[in-house]
DNA sequence: TGCTTTAGTTCACTAAAGTAAATTATTCAG
DNA sequence: CTGAATAATTTACTTTAGTGAACTAAAGCA
């Protein structure tokens, strides 16, 4: 194999992973009911912890107003819940309603199976090799978007007047 | 590192990886001015060669009109090209604008030649066992996008009906 | 105690993208 | 050559989710 043909089929494989995820990304929101960004406050609302709506406004680039529109599509589905800080009883937090968690593990039961059932087939020097090389990919993946983020919005949010459109 | 902290670890991982995947891709998007949807059909349009509007309409779930507005818009961006086919000239052939790929490509040219950088840190063994990791990844993650897929539709197409909220 | 600021929600409106059905162009069968 | 079938587009309408601004409630300061 020629080094050319070795970083094709590596490109090639890049490829057909990132698709594979997209895919089952998409595959996971509509077998949960949500959409893109729905899908993704949601992961944002299970690893940050309860936010405050506001923060998610800003996590998400949205307007508050959207925000609640955003958490009430969340709420009726029954993943997350509202509580009113008791801190300072203007601000909302959001947080993950516990009796929603067995139906979105149990999308992800499966395949958190069938890999470690597939991790269990490498030794101890596989293992590592792939640990660095999924980590790593992981710093290219972020480091990338970064940079294609800040290339497209040299200034501004994301939040008003987005369009691209002519026509 | 117990059973249990060396799965979790696993799983963080596999989260982190897809999450970087997935931002990656809307990411993408974004820059290409290009809607999760659009993006996916490009995609088809780049691997599958020339599609017809039905074949394009089939693969996405799409109705026939909603196909007309999609790869106006991709066209209206410069990705795609339609051309009466020959053979029947009812038909439409949607293929990729070649004019367009540099653009496309070049999003992509930053990830590529981090990851075969990567790539060229890996002894052949390491190498190995990461394609072979990949590649069983993929095929999970297909497998459960199957499996979701078709637990969350017993039959019909997602095209009509489509709808899950209550209240 | 009252004024100002902050947090979130509600309301009216807009834009995007989908469906279903009518329309146009072309092919194919008799 | 005519009529039925097929491919795509157009049209009218619907749904969804966003914005921006007005509004309500609570907090903090003087």
């Amino acid at each position: 194999m020629s080094d050319a043909e070795r970083a094709a089929a590596e490109a090639d494989l890049g490829w057909r992973l990132s698709t594979a995820v997209v895919l089952f990304h998409e595959a996971v929101g509509r077998h949960l009911g949500l959409r893109a960004l729905d899908h993704r406050a949601l992961g944002l609302i299970e690893r940050e912890g309860p936010l405050t709506a506001g923060a998610l406004a800003e996590s998400t680039g949205l307007t508050p107003g959207a925000v609640t529109g955003l958490v009430d599509r969340l709420r009726r589905h029954g993943y997350v819940r509202r509580t009113p800080d008791p801190a300072d009883r203007r601000r909302v937090l959001i947080s993950v309603d516990p009796d929603a968690r067995p139906d979105f593990a149990g999308a992800f039961a499966g395949l958190s199976k069938a890999m470690s059932e597939l991790m269990a087939t490498y030794d101890e020097t596989e293992t590592a090799a792939i640990a660095d090389y999924v980590t790593n990919t992981v710093a290219i993946l972020q480091a990338e978007t970064r940079r294609m983020t800040a290339a497209a919005e040299p200034e501004g949010t994301t939040a008003k007047g987005g369009r691209t459109a002519e026509e």
